[in-house]
DNA sequence: ACGCTGACTATTA
DNA sequence: CTAATAGCCAGCG
């Protein structure tokens, strides 16, 4: 995570801090934007997870909720279970399009790059 | 070129 | 406390 991040596109810069999510771990959209100097355009990062299905390798976008820890994005998946599918499948409990114990499992992408330099 | 829409968030009423 | 509003900015018709 060089400099070179400033020379990708804010989508691949989406991407790339998504991918570096832990699995059984979640963030938002805005912990993102913020981290990567957008923290008012939380709505980019959305459409950065639209484009993110095409994008390899594959993006887990089911790990980005909105603030509020709810799977805003769940009917973006093919199926709109898949979403919270996944997130139990990795030990997350998701109770009606909520995370629960959401802001245990936050994982702060800002935090960790400045614990990781 | 213009206006509407949206996987958001923070602020104000 | 909940509800409405306004910034935000890249796609799309």
């Amino acid at each position: 995570m060089p400099q070179d991040y400033m020379d990708k596109d804010f989508f691949t810069q989406v991407h790339e801090l998504v991918r570096l999510i832990p699995k059984g771990r979640v963030t938002t959209y805005g912990a993102i934007a913020k981290c990567l100097g957008m923290p008012r355009s939380a709505r980019m990062v959305g459409w950065a997870m639209n484009q993110s299905h095409d994008v390899i390798p594959l993006v887990p976008a089911h790990r980005v909720v909105n603030r509020a820890g709810m799977l805003s994005g769940k009917m973006h998946f093919g199926h709109p279970d898949e979403m919270q599918r996944r997130l139990e499948a990795e030990g997350i409990q998701v109770l009606n399009n909520c995370v629960q114990d959401f802001q245990n499992l936050f994982w702060d992408p800002w935090k960790e790059l400045e614990n990781l330099s």
